[in-house]
DNA sequence: AGCATAATTAAACGTTGTTTAATATTCAAG
DNA sequence: CTTGAATATTAAACAACGTTTAATTATGCT
């Protein structure tokens, strides 16, 4: 039996979420169970119990820690140009790069439904904010001038349809890639949209 | 017990997935289950088994029919503009509404994977064909001289970001549409998209 | 009527998330 | 130190899940 004195209930709580990153990582989301992360950490799933809610609480922080890593990459990407429409270009095609290479982290993120009972916590909320965030400001500074709404809807606008983008091309084979690579796609929607929507606030 | 006379193979068949389908539009597709179906049908499990493969080969039946309701529902849209570019925000629209009307339908639809050792049936691959044929004729009216590889580019892209756009709306978790509703976002995304890439074409 | 065939059921298996009571460990007070 | 209260950990249980099995029941054919 391990005793409680060889990990701190705070080791305890990172090596389980480590533990899931790796199931996931490895088997994907439906791979994640109860007893396999228990296992995996040398413990029963009652001492699981103990630091987590329920499994959807543990698959959060498993997810919170991917959205981290995500905008990490994002923020780099975003600093890489400095015109701002190719900053945009930029970000997207890290988004995108990002779901290519943590396939089944990312979609871990994205199809984990909670149940209704279980409202979405705020330090998780607060993740999905900072991505916005960052987005918002690079759509910002291509249109200084416009309304706060207005930027917030063509960020958002933009932003889902680079999700849907990401969404079908590595979850789905909703398409074969033959004919035109995501990449393609991505840098399609960014500088279409963004060229209309900029185009109509000058006018 | 039930006698086999009762129903023949076919009604059996079509009792199973309406069962489905009524569990999905009540509780979502975490609610469905091979023995809660059965139940509703006055069967026991076994019986379920003997129509279908499996669960899944159950719920690939049930969201064959959402997509068949959706797309008869996007024909009508098309149909109801002879704008051509009015016709693809109809469409949009249209996809938006059934997405919002029959949230855990579509929902279900969307968001159930099946493990990569079943491979998607032809014939439900040929409802989504059917999907994107029809938003790809449209595209079509748009640019007709274009090539058969930039329309499909553009279809696949544009329908990713409408699609991007449903998912982060029903879901609701990403944003609030109190600020823009989902409506204006798919509007803004197809008239900017659209305008953008059709002018590219008459460069 | 009787036999083969097929449909249906009840029961089982292994898995899941979660809870329970019992046991083991720690820590503080005497 | 020892004892006792507090807590961590475990093993076992529960209900529900997908799926399979053997046994039973209904059907169709000769």
């Amino acid at each position: 039996m391990a005793r409680r004195s060889d990990h701190t209930r705070e080791e305890l709580h990172s090596m389980a979420i480590d533990a899931t990153r790796t199931i996931i990582a490895q088997e994907g989301i439906e791979g994640v169970s109860a007893r396999k992360v228990a296992q995996q950490i040398g413990y029963t799933v009652g001492t699981l119990y103990q630091s987590f809610e329920n499994i959807h609480d543990l698959v959060l922080h498993a997810n919170a820690f991917t959205l981290s890593e995500m905008l990490a990459e994002l923020e780099v990407s975003f600093q890489s140009s400095r015109d701002p429409l190719q900053r945009m270009v930029k970000l997207a095609e890290a988004y995108l790069r990002f779901a290519e290479t943590h396939q089944r982290q990312w979609a871990a993120v994205f199809r984990h439904s909670l149940p209704e009972s279980y409202p979405m916590p705020d330090w998780y909320q607060a993740r999905i904010d900072a991505l916005f965030a960052l987005i918002e400001s690079g759509v910002r500074a291509l249109a200084p001038k416009r309304s706060r709404q207005s930027i917030q809807g063509a960020s958002r606008t933009l932003w889902s349809g680079v999700h849907g983008i990401c969404i079908l091309h590595t979850g789905d084979k909703l398409f074969s890639n033959r004919i035109a690579s995501a990449q393609s796609l991505v840098q399609s929607l960014v500088k279409h949209y963004l060229n209309s929507w900029v185009a109509e606030g000058k006018r």
